[in-house]
DNA sequence: ACGGCGATGTCCGACAGGCAGCCTG
DNA sequence: GTCGGACATCGCCGT
């Protein structure tokens, strides 16, 4: 069967659309370069299927890079379940790292940074990829931006077929000239839009109408009469969910499933250990029909938001920008309650990009025949600029962000680490191949910066005569920052092994900027506290009081000391004031960052710093204290169950083995000790697995955690 | 005249998101 | 800069 064939049937279309037709008439089945620049759902992945489909059938590789997780998961999945018969694999973060096994698959989905990574260990199956997909090629002009810069411009020579797809923006042109590829722009959407600035009970829509909806919740009361779900972005996690609380009232009549809800519900309450304030809250939103998203909320929460949305049966859902990039959730009426956001002490008006980003997801094809985007406005005067500039204007154009001095110390020690660059005029001539040079046509502004990096990754002795050192190979192939790296490598060679020190050199850590907020309010405490624990630091109580940041990092540590003293997971989330999805994130990084330290010491020659990061690498994971560890290596013994084991006297497994299999299952309910037993390879007769079942909930040991060691807060 | 309670006023403080490693010589 | 939350005060109403 012909590729277009396939890939119409696979989708099940008839026909493809002008977008795709025209990417057909610039070659992207033949294997030519082509840059799609496009709305949101014009079918871009579709074109980026022609291409795929077609090198995987010539018997070469295909490579799908996105900056999201999540992008790239949904991608992976929707396309293992169309092309079943191809070998599909998904590489992220942690999620895949047996990078060999890659060799196997014909087609692999990766975020950019762990492409940039596969390239740093020199994947030995690049040779073969035969079509490199980059979706949100926008995203050049983004903090991110340069690692994607950097990953193509190392790809290059690979020479093989590149298809990137952009959002709409006005130089599309550029990045097309840079990857020496087709240009294929289209303003196609399979649903029309209209975008309007409401202000003073009016909506102004740039189809001249001019429509009177009275007070701003008939935005969201208009919609659910009709029948239709309402997306509503607003700049701050906390206007979202004072925002979801208040509609509360405004979307309970309208709801068509209670039952569905509740399901919903449940799923959100129980995404934690013990529900904690937040989740709640979001719970009971969502029996009301409404739901705020952002990224205080656990993976698991968010997704049960999005399917209960695409369900239909939560109408509106609140959320931050998480949801203007992130993964495809189309509504009727997107309504941006403020297209302006704090950054530092003044509110900043949002890129127009951004705001097309979030537009676009008004519109549901096939449902409705129509999409709606209302920017809100406070003043006549906001009203009239925001539909000047957001209505009527354009994207800015995209921008390299290379010029970012941190970046290119990041990618040039990784240029140097895997040898694409051995000399000063390698450096200068790969950087002739950027984006950046492309735009600027000069590379002047970029020399100082990169002769700062080779330098100070020569004094950090990272790098020697453009060859790595082992540091700088590790440092590298770790992906940390070489600031980290060097703080790591100085600490190690100095170490100061305790808990609290190694705490706050990994919460010192760029990775984890932007730190943790620090209020007014805390500041003296922690200012006293610090002043107390200055023995406990890695660096001196001057040097900390110079950088600004030592509150946020202190506090932070802080944060860090009480998870893995098992400290109660709610208590910490209110004792530091963040929401779930924020704690998980800090602890994945923390995690990770342990583990690079340990690595470091070990290169360091410190093995017992290394030991002990390592240690803490595991105690960081589980939220445990040391002596835990034993048992949580166990499936299904979290710190919780752990510690209950430990204070019956049940301190490692091979003392589970020698336990009564149902003074276990008292401990742990009747479920779980099954499970660990079946692990341990403990066989259970029937009789006693009998009993074990006949145990109820009821008769299960509630035994109370005990928690010392942790600090006792200041305050009194 | 008093208390209850919602509406309005005032002040203070906080402010998006999210990627990466597990190379033991 | 702007918004939300905490708290205070105001004003209406009923008793």
């Amino acid at each position: 069967m012909d590729v277009k064939e396939l890939v119409l049937q696979r989708n099940g279309f008839s026909d493809f659309n002008p977008v795709q037709r025209e990417a057909i008439e610039r070659g992207v089945v033949e294997g030519k370069n082509v840059v799609v620049a496009s709305p949101t759902a014009s079918g871009k992945t579709v074109v980026a299927e022609l291409a795929m489909v077609s090198q995987v059938l010539r018997g070469r590789k295909a490579l799908y890079t996105s900056p999201l997780r999540a992008l790239a998961s949904e991608h992976y999945r929707e396309f293992k379940r169309k092309y079943p018969e191809f070998r599909t694999a998904l590489s992220i973060g942690d999620y895949d790292s047996k990078d060999a096994h890659l060799k196997k698959y014909d087609v692999i989905f990766t975020t950019y940074e762990k492409l940039d990574s596969l390239i740093r260990h020199r994947a030995p199956w690049l040779p073969d990829v035969g079509v490199l997909v980059v979706d949100e090629v926008h995203m050049l002009d983004s903090d991110r931006g340069p690692t994607l810069e950097v990953l193509l411009t190392r790809l290059r020579k690979y020479e093989f077929q590149v298809v990137a797809l952009s959002a709409t923006i006005p130089n599309a042109e550029e990045i097309a000239g840079w990857l020496d590829a087709e240009l294929v722009v289209s303003n196609w959407r399979p649903v029309d839009l209209i975008e309007g600035v409401y202000f003073a009970g009016k909506v102004r829509f740039n189809t001249g109408e001019e429509v009177e909806f009275g007070e701003e919740e008939e935005l969201v009361r208009d919609a659910l009469r009709k029948g239709k779900g309402v997306l509503i972005f607003t700049p701050t996690r906390r206007s979202a969910m004072s925002r979801a609380r208040k509609l509360r009232k405004v979307v309970e009549p309208y709801i068509s499933s209670r039952r569905g809800l509740r399901t919903i519900a449940e799923r959100v309450l129980n995404a934690l250990e013990s529900p904690t304030s937040q989740c709640r809250e979001l719970a009971e939103d969502i029996l009301h029909g409404v739901a705020f998203h952002h990224a205080g909320l656990v993976q698991r929460q968010r997704e049960a938001v999005e399917e209960g949305f695409r369900s239909g049966r939560i109408k509106v859902v609140v959320a931050t920008p998480t949801l203007a990039a992130g993964v495809n959730l189309p509504a009727f009426r997107v309504i941006i309650s403020s297209v302006r956001r704090s950054e530092g002490f003044y509110a900043k008006e949002i890129p127009v990009r951004e705001y097309k980003q979030m537009a676009g997801r008004a519109g549901r094809p096939r449902y409705d025949e129509r999409g709606e985007a209302i920017i809100i406005a406070r003043s006549e005067r906001d009203a009239e600029h925001f539909y000047e500039k957001y209505v009527m204007g354009q994207p800015e154009e995209v921008l390299s962000r290379l010029s970012s001095y941190r970046a290119i110390r990041f990618h040039t020690l990784g240029l140097i680490a895997d040898r694409t660059v051995r000399s000063w005029e390698d450096l200068v001539d790969f950087f002739t191949g950027t984006f950046f040079f492309y735009q600027n046509a000069e590379l002047s502004s970029l020399l100082d910066l990169l002769e700062s990096a080779v330098n100070e990754l020569e004094v950090w002795e990272m790098v020697e005569e453009f060859s790595p050192t082992r540091l700088g190979s590790r440092v590298a192939s770790l992906y940390i920052d070489p600031e980290t790296g060097h703080a790591f490598h100085e600490f190690a060679r100095h170490p100061k092994i305790g808990e609290f020190p190694v705490l706050f050199l990994i919460a010192s850590s760029v990775e984890l900027y932007p730190y943790l907020p620090v209020t007014r309010r805390e500041e003296m405490d922690l200012l006293v506290e610090a002043e107390e624990r200055k023995e406990e630091l890695p660096i001196s109580f001057e040097a900390a009081l110079d950088d600004i940041h030592f509150l946020n990092k202190f506090k932070l540590a802080l944060l860090l000391e009480k998870w893995v003293n098992e400290a109660d997971e709610e208590e910490i989330l209110k004792d530091f004031g963040v929401s779930p999805g924020i704690l998980r994130g800090i602890l994945t990084i923390s995690e990770w960052l342990a583990y690079s330290l340990s690595e470091i010491a070990r290169l360091t020659g410190s093995g017992t710093l290394s030991i002990y990061a390592k240690k803490m690498e595991e105690r960081i994971r589980h939220g445990v204290k040391e002596e835990l560890l034993p048992l949580v290596q166990l499936k299904g013994i979290g710190r919780k169950r752990a510690r209950k084991l430990y204070s019956g006297g049940i301190t490692s497994p091979e003392k589970i083995k020698k336990t009564d299999p149902v003074e276990l299952a008292r401990i742990l309910g009747p479920k779980v000790a099954l499970n660990i037993l079946q692990q341990l390879k403990v066989k259970v007769g029937e009789e006693v697995r009998r009993e074990i079942r006949k145990l109820s909930p009821a008769e299960q040991t509630t035994l109370e955690v005990f928690v010392d060691g942790a600090p006792r807060d200041t305050e009194e």
